[in-house]
DNA sequence: TCACCCTTTGACAACGATGTCACGATCACG
DNA sequence: CGTGATCGTGACATCGTTGTCAAAGGGTGA
C-alpha cells in the first residue's frame, strides 16, 4: 500500500479511500491510484482491514461436518454455501469423524481465526467447552445432533420417529424378525435412533432380539460383514432397519452378493441420490436434507446479523419413502 | 492481551511468550499469564499474529470445486483436508457451478485473505488473470482441468483416453449405433470426452450421427428427457455413452422408466458409490480420485514449503470396469 | 570483591490497514 | 471582498500481536 501510494503520488489513507470506493476523491487521484494499483499487483490485505475496523467480522464462518464427502455433510454444507454466498461470506469445511479430540482442536482454531458462525455436527458428547465462546457472542448451530451443557440453536430431526416409523411399516408387511444395524453408541442420533428401534420393537410386542442387534457398525463393510453373519445364522430375520445410510449401503451389497437382494425386506435411514434406481429400489426414512440445511444457514446468519432471541430448537420430522425393498414380504 | 497482562501483573510480551510457548519464562508466571487467559476467557488472534509475523502464513488454503456436494468434488476436498489435516492448516471451500465469473470473484477473496494456496477446478477457459498472483508466489493446482494461458502444476486425467475406452468397448460388444450424452462444450473436461468420442468412432469407422450426441446436458433430468427422446426416434441406439456421472444417473432413470433397463448398453464417466448396485450394475469409467486428491494435495503442500521446480503437468490414465450394463449385446 | 555471564522480563516499533480530525483550497453568498 | 460552508486530502493513532534490544537481578569464577 505504502509503494502504491508513493507511485500515485498520494497518502496511504487515499490509497485506502480508493480501494474501499469510498466517495469523495476525486476522479483524477481515482484513476491514478488504480493504475498504481493495477501496475504493482497490489492486492488489499482483509486481515489487516479487519482488525483494524475493530468490528470484527471477518466473512468466514466454519462448517464442522461428520465427513464432508459423505452426502448428508456435504449437502448441509452445500445450503450453507448457498446462503453464504449472497453475503460474501466463506466458509471454512472440516470433518470430525466422529473424533471428539479433532472438534475440539478444530473450534479453537477457528475461533482464533475469529470466524463469524459456526455450523456443527458434534462429535463430543458434552458442550460446556463451547460456553466461554458462546457468552463472548460466537454464533454456533448446532445440526444433526442437539447440544448439552449449553443451549444454542440446533436443527435436528426426530430420529425417535423414523426409527418408529420404518419398525411400523415392516410390522404391517407381516415382519416380526427385524435386525437392527447401528453406527457407534457415543454418537447421539445412533443412540436415538437405536432407542427408537427398541421402543417400537415393545409397542408392537415383539421380541428384542440381541443377536440381531448389531451396533457400532462404521462403514458398509462392517455393515456387510454384519448382514452375512445375520442371514447365516439359524433364525435369520426376514426384515433388515440400516439405521444410516452407508449401513443400507453395506446391506444392500451383501443381499446382492448373497443371491437375497428380493427376498429380505430392508428399510435405510437417510435417503442417497440413487436410492431410487438400486435393485430392488430402496424403502428409506428420508431426511430433508434441503430443508435442514437451508434451517440451518438462515438461523447461523440472523445471529451474526444480531439477531439475539432465545435460543430455538428446530425439530424436523422425517416421513418413510416407499419405494420397493420395503414391502417385501417375509 | 492487555487484560491479561493487567492481570497476570506482567507486560504483553510475557503473555506472547506465554500463549506461543516460548522458553524463557519462569514456572511461576507461566501460571499466573494461564490463569489470567482462563479467567478472562482471553482468545489469541491468529490474523493479527500472522500480520505482525511477517512471513504471510495464514495456515488456510483454498478449494474452489465445481460443486462441493458432488461426491467428485467432495472426494477430492477430502482428500485435501486429509493431508491439511497434519500440518494444520484449514481448507476454505467453495463451488463455482462451473460460473467464470464466480470463480474470479472468489479466487479474489481468497487472494485477500491470504490463503497459501489454492486449489482450482476452473470454471474459466482462460487464466491468465491467476499470472500476477502467481508470480507473486501464490501456489496454485489445477486439478481436473489444465491451466490455459499460464503454467503452474496440474493434476488431470486423460478424457480421450477413457472415451476411447468406451466406445471400442461398446464396440467390441457389437454396437454400432452409440449415443453420446455429454455436458456443456465450454467445459474443458466435457468438451474432451466428446472429442475423444468421435475420434474414437472414426477409429472404428462408425458414423457419428448428430442426433445422437446431445451435449449441453447439466442434470440427471436433463439427461432423463434426453434418452426418452433418443429412445423415441426411428432408429434408437443400442448404446449410450454417459459421460459424466450424473447423465449416469439420469440415463438409468430413463432406461428404468421406460422398461428398458436391461435392453441398452450404458457406460458411465466417472464412478460413484453405488455404481455396483444399480440395476444393472454399471460399467464405468473410473478415475482413481483418491490418486488425484492423493496428487493434488501433495503438490501444493509441496509448493507452500517452498518447492520450486518447473510446473509439474501429471495426467493420470482412468480404467474401465466391467460390471454388466455396458456388456449387454444389441 | 569485582567483572562477567546468563536468565527473565519489559519498552518500543512495526505488520497493513482505517477512523478521526484537521488543514488548505474552492465555492457561494450578501 | 470577507465569511462560512463544502470538498479533497493527509497526519496520526490504533487494531492485536511479536521481533528486537536492552535492562535488572542473580550467579559464577578468579
Amino acid at each position: 500500500m505504502r509503494e502504491v501510494a508513493a507511485l500515485a503520488g498520494v497518502s496511504l489513507k487515499t490509497v485506502s479511500r480508493v480501494v474501499n470506493r469510498e466517495s469523495g476523491v476525486s476522479a483524477d487521484v481515482v484513476t491514478r491510484v488504480e493504475r498504481a494499483v493495477a501496475q504493482l499487483g497490489y492486492r488489499h490485505n482483509l486481515a489487516a482491514s479487519n482488525l483494524r475496523r475493530g468490528h470484527g467480522k471477518t466473512a468466514m464462518v466454519g462448517a464442522l461436518l461428520q465427513d464432508v464427502s459423505n452426502s448428508f455433510s456435504s449437502s448441509l454444507l452445500r445450503s450453507l454455501e448457498d446462503e453464504a454466498r449472497d453475503r460474501d461470506v466463506v466458509i471454512v469445511a472440516s470433518s470430525l469423524d466422529e473424533e471428539p479430540e479433532r472438534e475440539r482442536a478444530l473450534v479453537e482454531g477457528l475461533v482464533r481465526r475469529r470466524v463469524d458462525g459456526l455450523l456443527l455436527m458434534p462429535a463430543t458428547d458434552r458442550h460446556d467447552y463451547l460456553a466461554d465462546d458462546l457468552r463472548s457472542g460466537l454464533p454456533i448451530v448446532f445440526v444433526d445432533r442437539s447440544p448439552n451443557g449449553i443451549d444454542t440453536d440446533s436443527v435436528t430431526i426426530d430420529n425417535a420417529r423414523g426409527s418408529r416409523l420404518a419398525v411400523y411399516h415392516l410390522v404391517a408387511h407381516g415382519h416380526r424378525r427385524i435386525a437392527f444395524l447401528g453406527d457407534l453408541p457415543t454418537i447421539q442420533t445412533a443412540r436415538t435412533r437405536h432407542e427408537g428401534f427398541e421402543a417400537a420393537m415393545r409397542a408392537r410386542h415383539l421380541p428384542i432380539d440381541p443377536s440381531m442387534t448389531i451396533t457400532s457398525l462404521r462403514s458398509p463393510e462392517d455393515a456387510e460383514a454384519a448382514v452375512r453373519r445375520l442371514l447365516a445364522s439359524d433364525e435369520p430375520p426376514t426384515a433388515i432397519f440400516a439405521a444410516r445410510n452407508s449401513l443400507a449401503v453395506g446391506t444392500i451389497r451383501a443381499l446382492h452378493r448373497l443371491g437375497k437382494a428380493g427376498e429380505i425386506a430392508l428399510v435405510g435411514f437417510d435417503d442417497f441420490p440413487l436410492a431410487d434406481i438400486v435393485d430392488p429400489p430402496l424403502t428409506v426414512i428420508r431426511q430433508n436434507v434441503g430443508a435442514i440445511g437451508a434451517e440451518v444457514a438462515q438461523r447461523l446468519f440472523a445471529r451474526i446479523d444480531g439477531d439475539t432471541s432465545p435460543p430455538r430448537h428446530v425439530v424436523l420430522a422425517p416421513e418413510l419413502v416407499e419405494r420397493g425393498s420395503g414391502e417385501i414380504r417375509p
